[in-house]
DNA sequence: CTGAAAGCGCTAACAG
DNA sequence: CTGTTAGCGCTTTCAG
């Protein structure tokens, strides 16, 4: 391997130069430029990363915690990942996938400085990684909201918005014969915070509005959708429309009301909450409130590096859920 | 930062003597240990892991190349990555994610002295980026098997034993009109690896037994899969078993055979290609031929981790495909 | 506009 | 069993 002493022997200047040249933090002449640049394309010169990371303590990396959990939706999370791998390339940055929820890992590449900043995902409402993250020497930023942020930033659909949403656009509608097919259990049961923010906005806005909705959490799958379309026509039999906050419980329910000779949207209004790309794969395309995922995943490393690079002040960002109507809703009569 | 030598000031001895320690390449008395060890803790140290790569070349980091392309079977990357990742862990290395599928990121990273070594999904038969692997510094393997492997090492499922098995499996159960939803033809355009071995296995064991097969390619979703299924369907009315390769099909093909009042498996058997979470998760447990994504993403980092630490030769393993029987097939009288 | 040289923190001979 | 020390390859003052 070609060092960078190699190159500037070949290009008859000095080793600060030829750093120089690659950083652009000085000025250069264009003929000493030239030199130094025909040297390296000749020799294939790469600087060596690690002799970088220890003199300058800037590694080009980011640290992705991503927990791969089947309960989750795995469409959401590979957007999220594409979203964050792409945009760190934007700032020549490269992405260490961490798919623990410990927080040793967590405190494993922060503290061997691996890492510039760190991204986490599947935030909980009191998530008990916070407190390390909050006296990392790295900046992070969660994707998610949890309760306190403690000064972290952080940045997400504005679930509850989504949830209110939901529940207002159908009452828009003339629906008041409402259900919610929720997330599984497990979900709730961490507490994880996009679903807890969901279900209150949810509840709130249905409160607000003098109307009594039935939330059925589900399993993440097929079975478990359909079960809890059963469950919620069980309790009212006479819905209308029905909420679903989970993709992998999408199937279930759309084949179980096909079963039930109950016809989207005539008999019932499907207002899903999922990327726009799943919304728009189903049987009928359905009238979604999109999870941007690509987005907010590209807006993480945004904020990231901003703190990398300009030491920018940490903010939590909300992004602003929207209805965007497809084949699935009907307005009642 | 607590550096080495803020250790070995702290426990009254060398750095050297803190590095063996850590590194247990020499012996060191128990008395020594002990000190170091409980300056290591008081100090909180963590080696600078550029420093130690400057030193050492080696990073204790594998990167994972995984084209995260929405048309493939996301489920299956998932158990793949996951099964790298968790077994990474256990050689004490972290997993650098790279998602595009162009030479320069692989370049970056080999040239750039950022890993140990690399894996590689979504292999096609004449992958335009094994010359580049070839001639790198770092030992690579494929997850997936290529035509020309050059030398690298390879693991997967036997894709072609695979598709011949599903056809053997089904002759044996009696069942002679039999068809196949592939994979998208945008996976067989790119001529990725595993489905043309697949096709070719199914092919061959169709055309040995004399039976006339019929292959419909599926897009990646729900409509696609009920697609396919009046596709074949129509082309053979009265089939009796239904092979599926395609795991994002899998609804729709589903869905659509109950729509047409066809029950599984007394009307049509089917046997599904895919991990074997997905084929217990369907509304009728499928029998399947699994795919052990987690153990062939734990087999690769195996195969990688002899390459880096014992110089163990390259190799090929492919893994001997099983059907397993659940709820979706059944035998002819 | 360019060079010299002092580290960055660690590993691994070499020496005892 | 332990210590000394010469790098590993780069960045960044300090000097000119």
């Amino acid at each position: 391997m070609a060092t960078i002493h190699d190159v500037a022997d070949a290009a008859g200047v000095s080793t600060s130069t030829v750093s120089y040249v690659l950083s652009g933090k000085r000025p250069i002449s264009a003929a000493t430029r030239a030199r130094v640049e025909s040297a390296i394309m000749s020799l294939g010169y790469r600087p060596h990363a690690g002799a970088r990371a220890l003199a300058s303590s800037r590694t080009n990396v980011l640290a992705l915690v991503a927990p791969l959990r089947a309960d989750v939706n795995v469409s959401v999370i590979m957007e999220f990942v594409t979203g964050v791998a792409t945009q760190a390339r934007t700032y020549d940055q490269d992405v260490l996938l961490l798919t623990t929820d410990d927080v040793s890992s967590i405190e494993r590449v922060s503290s061997g400085s691996m890492i510039d900043a760190l991204l986490m995902m599947d935030i909980e409402t009191d998530d008990h990684r916070i407190p390390f993250l909050v006296q990392m020497r790295q900046p992070s930023v969660l994707i998610g909201v949890p309760d306190a942020p403690r000064g972290l930033s952080c940045v997400d659909l504005d679930f509850e918005a989504a949830g209110r949403l939901a529940v207002s656009h159908l009452l828009g509608l003339g629906h008041t014969r409402i259900a919610l097919v929720g997330p599984t259990p497990l979900v709730l049961g961490r507490h994880t915070a996009y679903a807890e923010r969901m279900l209150r906005g949810y509840r709130r806005e249905a409160e607000q509005a003098g109307v009594e909705t039935v939330i059925e959490l589900s399993e993440a799958s097929q079975p478990g959708g359909r079960d809890a379309l059963d469950a919620a026509l069980a309790r009212v039999p006479d819905l209308t429309a029905l909420v679903v906050h989970n993709e992998a419980a999408l199937p279930g329910v759309l084949g179980r009301l096909q079963e039930r000779g109950l016809r989207v949207p005539e008999d019932l209004s499907v207002l899903a909450l999922c990327p726009a790309t799943l919304a728009e794969a189903q049987p009928v395309p359905l009238t979604s409130i999109d999870i941007p995922a690509t987005t907010i995943g590209r807006l993480a490393v945004d904020m990231a590096m901003s703190r990398v690079l300009d030491d920018g002040l940490a903010e939590t960002r909300l992004l602003t859920p929207q209805v965007v109507e497809r084949a699935s809703t009907v307005a009642l009569d």
